[in-house]
Formats: C-alpha cells, structure tokens, sequence
DNA sequence: ATTGACCGACCGAGTACACGGTCCGTTTCC
DNA sequence: GGAAACGGACCGTGTACTCGGTCGGTCAAT
C-alpha cells in the first residue's frame, strides 16, 4: 500500500526493455501472424509458444488463457491503426476521411499479416460465442461513425451534395474496404487494392461530390 | 457375370428415393446450417449426425469424410445459386447482370443460412491447405469472367463507357457483394442489403453508363 | 414360395491425437 | 531472498475416423 496505483505503469514506461516484455511483444507479433493465416480458432497456442522460443507453460506465464492473447493482438492493431489514421490530432472529416482510408489500404498492403488477421477474425468474429464478438461490432460501429460524421460534415461545408444517401455510402464504403481485403489475401499478387479503391472514390466524388 | 455391368447404376438412377438418398439431403440441410453459423472447422461431424437424427457412424456411412460432405454443401449451393441466376438459358450481360445480382441477394436474404455459410467458408477457405480453397478460387474467378463479358458486351453494345475501368469495377462490384454480406451477418437486422446495392448501382450507371 | 447370397443403412465402441489449461518445480535477476 | 521468467509432466476434453457388427430388404435360383 506504499506506492500509488499508477506506480506499476509508471515503472513499466521507465524500463519499458525487461526480458518479459521482449517475450511478450514476441508472442504478439508470432501470434499476429499464425492469427492471419489459419485462423484464431485453428491456431494451437503451442504453436505460437514454439514461433516465440517458448514453451506452451512459458507462453501461459505471460497470457493467462488464449482469448488473452487475442485481445492483446486486437489491443495491439486497433492502437498502430487509429495512430496511423488520427495520429494525436481530430480525425479528418468530409471526403479527406475516405482519402486517409486509401492511405491506410495503401499502408496496410505492406503488412500482409495484419490484412489477413482482419479478414479471419471478423469472419470467425460473426459468431456471437466468439471472443473477438464484441469487439468486431465496436469496431464496425466506431468506423460507421466516424465515416457518418464526416459526410454529414461535408453536407454542411458543400462538399457533398445534401441527398446523398449518407448511410448506404457508409454502409458501402466499409464493404468494398472489407470485400477487397478479402480478395487480397486469397490472391496476393492479383490486385493493388489501391487503385480499386481509387475507382470506387472517383465514383463518390463523380455522383455525391460537389464537383 | 449374368449382368452387365451398368445394371445396378441403372437401377438407382430409376429409383432414386430411397431412404439413404432422404438422409443425405438431410444431412446436407444441417451441415449448412452448422457450417454457415460455426464454420467448416469448428463444426463436429457429430454435431451434423445428431441434428440429421443420424449415429456418428451412420453420417459417415453417407460421407466417408467431412471434406466429403464439405464438398456436398458446396456443390448444392452452386447449382442453386446458378439455377436461379442463369436458369436454362445464357447469362444476362451489360447492366442486367448486376440486376440480376442484387436479385440474387435480394432472394439469399431469406435464406440467412446461404449467406453465412458463404461469410464463413470464403474466409476459412483463404488457406491453401482448406478443402474448399480451390473452389473459392473457381468460384471467383468464374464470377469475374462472367461480369468482364457483361462488361464488355455492355461497351460494344453502347450501354457502358469505353473508357470504364471494368477489371476494378468488377473486383470492386464483387468486393460490395461480399462485404455487404459480412455486414448483415454480423447484424441481420440493421440493414437491407439491397437498398445499398441499388445505391452502389446507381453510381455504376451514373459514372460509367451511357445515360 | 422359399431360400440363400448379397447389399445398403445404420449403430456402438474404440483409437489416436491435438488442444487448452493446471500444477509444481527450477533458474535468473534485482 | 523474493519475485519474475520460464520448463516439464500431466490431465480432461473434443474430434475425425475405424472396425466390427446388426437388421431389413432385394433378387435370382430352386
């Protein structure tokens, strides 16, 4: 009871380099990749123990059960993401915001792993015994109102013309982000994303924009 | 040696419904169900029995092995699924091709169970180690031929610009399906599908179109 | 009409294995 | 010396699949 709550932080931000903490971001980092490619449910954690230099009880020490694990790789994403996207300042708005998403996309493609850890997770995720459930949803609902806002803030600053059907765009958007994906990692090689997405922006711009 | 060797296929092909032929169309019912909630991997071949009203042993009787009636599954869906888009005659082509797509969703909408299996096994299937994985390769790769001709047909018939993208706007086409399909299976009832697929459409018709 | 060969439909028990997780012991570092 | 960082052995459960067998029906031959 001699140090304040904050002080195991505290300490943890100071000497951030213990060997625990290596072990760790390994594990993260061998997990993202086992995640991406087979799969959270057919993922044996022994495996991610062997890709760490661990043994499976040496794994455990670490992450008390497997859903541990996962929620530490979503943590993980969701913090790189929304740093890349937002950074420390406002999110944009009006049609700058679907720009940064193909920034994203265009970052992304150099981190296959992280592309094929979304599209199987929230695959799996539909499950509502999934562990990933919950998060997938506040996921997709954060997404939604951002992109919400920022239309309805390009209606009020005339970039986007007022009947454009703010929701099915939304709705539409985050589907051809997703579906794109999807088709990345079946086929690596077959597609920039990037330019896809450029297509579907210019359509956007060509049919609700204030050109 | 008193008959020829034909005979005891000619003889199911008259008869074809007899009690195993019930038990297998049974079985392929739940397996659907199963597979479009839990996936191919995570769902028990004994799960699939007891729902069929079926031992363990008596379902593989029917299927030697789960890739077996994986494999089953997909089979039925494509025949249906092609049935109902090209009936007996040639696949539409220009605009009415994605008309008929958004029939298509619009139809699978009362069928949840169609819509999750395809979420599901298209995802799981991105391994190249998954039964199902050539499929969704084919799969794909027959519905891009088919909506390239439409859109090419669509160029040499006036109704599409010459100078439309058609390999992006078929990926991106292809992308909205499936990710619209994500969405209502993550939360059925908060969206329509089609009212977001006309949306799509109209920008298709409205960039691209030869008003 | 009966018989006997044969077959499809089906079941119960068992096998081999992978997996998540526990328990307890040992080393390493402050 | 005490806590953190591990490893080894073990356990219970779930799972795909096998094996041996039963039962009822079909069909040609008697």
């Amino acid at each position: 009871m001699s140090y304040p709550p904050g002080f195991r932080i505290e300490r943890e931000r100071t000497r951030p380099e213990k060997a625990g903490d290596v072990a760790r971001s390994k594990a993260i980092q061998a997990a993202i990749e086992l995640f991406s490619t087979s799969g959270y449910n057919k993922t044996s954690i022994a495996e991610v123990a062997l890709r760490t230099g661990l043994s499976q009880s040496g794994l455990l020490h670490h992450f008390p059960n497997k859903t541990a694990l996962l929620t530490a790789v979503l943590e993980q994403r969701e913090k790189e993401d929304s740093e890349f996207l937002f950074g420390e300042g406002e999110p944009p708005l009006g049609w700058a915001a679907f720009d940064s998403l193909v920034a994203l996309v265009a970052r992304n493609s150099t981190r296959p792993e992280w592309i094929g850890l979304f599209v199987r997770i929230s695959a799996e995720a539909t499950e509502a015994s999934h562990p990933a459930n919950r998060w997938m949803l506040d996921h997709y609902s954060s997404v939604r109102a951002w992109l919400t806002r920022a239309l309805e803030h390009g209606k009020e600053n005339g970039e986007v013309l007022p009947d454009a059907p703010v929701d099915a765009i939304v709705r539409n958007t985050i589907a051809v982000l997703d579906g794109l994906q999807q088709q990345w990692v079946a086929e690596p090689h077959s597609m920039s994303m990037v330019a896809e997405l450029r297509v579907y922006l210019h359509q956007l711009h060509t049919v609700w924009g204030t050109a």
